[in-house]
RNA sequence: UGGGGAAUCGUCUAGCGGCAGGACUGCGGACUCUGACUCCGCCAACCAAGGUUCGAAUCCUUGUUCCCCAGCCA
């Protein structure tokens, strides 16, 4: 894994940060934020976001701050607020403050007042629909509004009231005066206030006249001394407005806009109003459905922090919009999980398996490492008995060429245990497989057959000894790479993306394991016990399954 | 002939005038009481055309393609 410990890859904007200490600029400071917007959960994409800014910072020896940018009370809460610090910390990382923009109101509204008070802003009567009119388009010039040249003290006057409360919704708005002819669409005279009546889940009522983000992002980034200000590439056109606010109101600290591609990940949709619509509308259960990219999601699916990480580091920082592939981060949770992840048995499609030449009433308890290439991790037992169950794929009526499982009259060692082979195949009247009559070899308890090889080897349990498990298998949520490239991204649904295994089995020594634990069930995958979980049944959800290249040909 | 960005193996990424390297994927093979892991090997790239230079992925010119922007969202 090559996370914190190792140095980590360069990218460009590292090499900035680096230049920039090196040229002693921001007093050797590193202070870097993380803005989210509490209106929905944090996804994978957020995490390359979080590890790139609280990444830096560490390396500097600088300080990350976690930045709520609640400005838009409409769509924002505090559950979503809760949510989203669970997640960054549950990623490892720790915030120098937390901070939310709404803290600033008071600032942000005196510095407006110094912008009208240049006579760098004036209150407009346009409405919505006519200031996109005088906006002209992105290959004509805007018109100026009729407004533009309101004096400043009516400006003053009117800003005021619309604090105060004077003014309907949507009545006026504070605008910027930059230019608007710009060809840069952002300054042509920006919202800086719209009056909203609405309730805001940190200050209540005490406001009707809300900042918008270009506005508020800049000026707040500069009260809490951020040095580098990093985002992702949509807002490269906004920064010079973002640099214009900051020269007008000549703050003490101007920190520097850094852009970098936003990640795009194969077979999942990141746009939070997708995500928005994927739990509304039941597509999923719920923002930690394992299938969704959430965080929420993958912990509940089995990831690990350090997988999370691992992916961001791997898939790099650059201005190149880029596609990265599911089978980066299914890599980096196999190499996490195969390192530490204790191994189990489970059978997820039971087969009965008879041995005919074991005592009916002898039980005996084996001894099964928990970890292959770690005997540190110790071993533990599992009962053995007449009655087994394995994998019903694990026994072939008509095997393909070089299948290494069990055949009627073939041999196949027990993971663990005897060598048994196969008598006879029972079968109902329909003809299906409801049994299997077998014999175990005693000479084989840890120890090869003598005079023959065994290839194969398979899991299993005891039958009585076995406690039910639903096992729950999830594969991707869309059956195309880029969903949204669609009309209807729901059009790309994956109507198998969930299939719920209620009669599964798994060993007893899984009884006591605590919800969120996760382990490599032997030949099938990495799972991860769901807080759905009871005394009465236990839930695993599969976080992926193993590299399979039988499985492939 | 609006503005802002980006182009390197299939994918992601390194490179900063001097041997195009790594990761994922794929394909062979070895090992194996997990068809896992591990190990070995292989396939595979500088958007194009010019120019500068002893030497260009890198510098210059001209193209081409792709992405973003016309919220009182962030």
């Amino acid at each position: 894994m090559s996370i914190p410990e190792n140095t980590p890859a360069p990218n460009f904007i590292r090499t900035i940060v680096t230049r920039d200490l090196e040229a002693n600029k921001n007093d050797g400071q590193v202070v870097t934020r993380f803005p989210p917007e509490p209106n929905g959960f944090l996804h994978i994409g957020h995490a390359k976001s979080i590890c790139l800014n609280f990444g830096i910072a560490e390396e500097f020896n600088g300080r990350c701050n976690l930045r709520f940018d609640d400005t838009n009370p409409e769509k924002e809460s505090v559950e979503f607020m809760h949510a989203i610090e669970q997640d960054v910390h549950w990623l490892g990382f720790q915030w120098h403050k937390i901070c939310h923009a709404s803290d600033y109101f008071e600032q942000l509204y005196d510095y407006a007042v110094q912008l009208i008070e240049a006579g760098k802003a004036y209150v407009d009567s346009l409405s919505a629909e006519q200031i996109r009119e005088y906006r002209g388009t992105l290959t004509e010039p805007g018109r100026p509004s009729p407004d533009r040249d309101r004096p400043i003290a009516e400006n003053l006057a009117l800003f005021e009231q619309m604090r105060n409360g004077d003014f309907a919704d949507g009545s006026y708005v504070l605008r910027a005066k930059i230019d608007m002819a710009s060809p840069n669409i952002n300054m042509r005279d920006p919202t800086l206030y719209r009056i909203r009546r609405t309730h805001h889940h940190r200050t209540g009522g005490d406001w009707c006249l809300y900042p918008m983000y270009d506005y508020t992002h800049c000026i707040s980034d500069a009260i809490e001394g951020i040095t580098h200000s990093l985002c992702t590439l949509e807002f490269e056109d906004h920064r010079p407005l973002y640099d214009w606010v900051l020269e007008e109101l000549q703050t003490p600290c101007h920190p520097r806009q850094i852009e970098f591609a936003r990640l795009s990940l194969e077979y999942t949709v990141m746009s939070k109003r997708k995500l928005h619509q994927l739990v509304t509308e039941g597509h999923v259960h719920d923002w930690d459905d394992p299938r969704m990219p959430t965080i929420a999601g993958l912990r509940r699916a089995g990831y690990t922090p350090a997988a999370i990480r691992d992916f961001c580091e791997r898939i790099g920082v650059t201005k190149k919009d880029a596609w990265i592939k599911m089978a980066v981060l299914e890599s980096c949770i196999r190499e996490d999980l195969n390192e530490h992840a204790p191994r189990a048995m489970a059978v997820l499609r039971p087969l009965r398996v008879v041995l005919e030449n074991y005592p009916d009433d002898q039980v005996e308890q084996l001894q099964a490492g928990n970890h292959p290439q770690h005997p540190e991790m110790g071993a533990r037992s599992i009962a053995f008995s007449r009655v087994l169950l394995i994998e019903r794929d694990d026994f072939s009526d008509d095997p393909p060429p070089k299948y290494k499982r069990l055949v009627e009259g073939g041999e196949v060692r027990l993971r663990n245990a005897y060598v048994i082979k196969c008598q006879r195949v029972i079968r109902d009247a329909a003809g299906r497989i409801t049994e299997l009559r077998c014999s175990y070899d005693p000479g084989t308890l840890g120890r090869k057959p003598e005079g023959r090889k065994v290839k194969g080897v398979i899991h299993w349990l005891s039958e009585q000894h076995a406690i039910a498990a639903e096992l729950r298998l999830y594969d991707r949520l869309f059956n195309i790479p880029n969903p949204e490239s669609l009309p209807d991204f729901r059009d790309a649904l994956n109507p198998d993306s969930l299939e719920i295994l209620p009669d599964g089995r798994v060993e007893a020594s899984l009884a006591d394991a605590p919800p969120g634990s996760r382990y490599q069930f032997e030949r099938t995958g990495y799972f991860c016990l769901d807080p759905d979980s009871s005394r009465e049944k236990l839930v695993f959800n599969r976080t992926v399954t193993l590299r399979d290249t039988w499985a492939k040909r």
